[in-house]
DNA sequence: GTTTTAAACTAACGTTTGTTAGTTTGTTAT
DNA sequence: ATAACAAACTAACAAACGTTAGTTTAAAAC
């Protein structure tokens, strides 16, 4: 990994490809135009069409785990430790919205790291449910089935990257505090 | 449409391999194998692949169309709307998982009628922010910026196929009372 | 001024892609 | 028996695919 500065213009001009037609409809060749040089030129800098992809989802994959990992260890309730996470997907969606859609949509596309991604996502999940876990035994959160409630607010800031770019006046701190409240405390007055 | 059964086995079948690869990395030959013929058969059944996503993809925006105008016209509370929309989601979700993959994720790849699939998307959330803007006006819901409540209740009903197969054993009618609840209502106790 | 290096190029490769044309097979209706 | 039809087949197509090999260009380092 450490990509050159030119691996990274790359990458990013991917990114933004693979945001609107997804991997596997995009080429080489689209790439290439795109940043007004021949495929073949591509190969002074990349491996293959594959390691793209592999170095976009997992540097973010590893973003969420590292930042889930410190906001476990903190010294926080539950709910507030919610808000941290909820902040941390505004955070990494607002500066990478690219990205985002093919940690979303195109993680089925990695071999050799698949299993590495797999396994990240198991862990960011379970991290995730044991602090609603937490929160329900400390009766702070309501003890419905904590599945559907980790379903329900990893669902939407999953999505965030659709959203985000629509909502260019929203500030991150103010998208993440009303999403705060109506993930937490729902809409019903 | 009004398909053949040969062609709705097609489609079936397609759906199932859309859902886990996504439109583009699936090829006629993959279609072809799954349902133990040649290629080439197929197109005695269908026009042509593009064909086979846009029928999966229009029946189900359709689908949603009629059944939130119908939640639309009844006299009703705002909860209680959106707890039918909830409904409806789960229900066509649960009946056709594997469509819905190619409903939120491979849309862009209809040519002939991405027009009017967009016509139809739209028209569905303008009438699901409606549903909300009257619950503000009703002093039912929060009077917090309303997209964002529709983008948060949203996604989460668009990722419902991805966690309805995980979920098998929670049957539909339990798993919308419990999605109601923590959509609505919130998980903070 | 020579060497090294980064980054582009042209040309081509073997494969896979969606699709068409024409044919064969087996069943159903006349 | 014969005609009609549904549904499969073989063979081939032109285009597009990811990638490799070898070469050129121009700037940086010695």
């Amino acid at each position: 990994m450490n990509p050159t500065p030119r691996k990274l213009e790359i990458i990013t001009i991917a990114s933004a490809l693979f945001k609107d037609r997804g991997f596997s409809a995009v080429t080489m060749r689209d790439i290439a135009k795109a940043m007004g040089i021949k495929a073949a030129s591509l190969y002074n800098h990349i491996k293959n069409k594959e390691e793209i992809l592999t170095f976009i989802i997992i540097s973010l994959a590893e973003e969420f785990i590292n930042g889930i990992d410190k906001i476990k260890e903190e010294n926080n309730t539950s709910i507030d430790k919610l808000k941290k996470i909820i902040a941390l997907h505004v955070d990494i969606a607002t500066k990478n919205t690219n990205g985002m859609a093919s940690l979303n949509n195109d993680w089925m596309h990695l071999n050799d790291q698949l299993d590495y991604y797999l396994s990240l996502r198991v862990n960011y999940e379970d991290t995730f449910r044991t602090i609603i876990n937490e929160g329900i035994k400390k009766n702070e959160i309501k003890s419905i089935n904590s599945d559907i409630m980790l379903f329900s607010i990893l669902s939407t800031l999953r999505s965030l990257y659709i959203w985000i770019p629509q909502k260019e006046d929203m500030n991150s701190s103010l998208l993440a505090t009303n999403l705060s409240e109506v993930l937490l405390k729902g809409i019903n007055k």
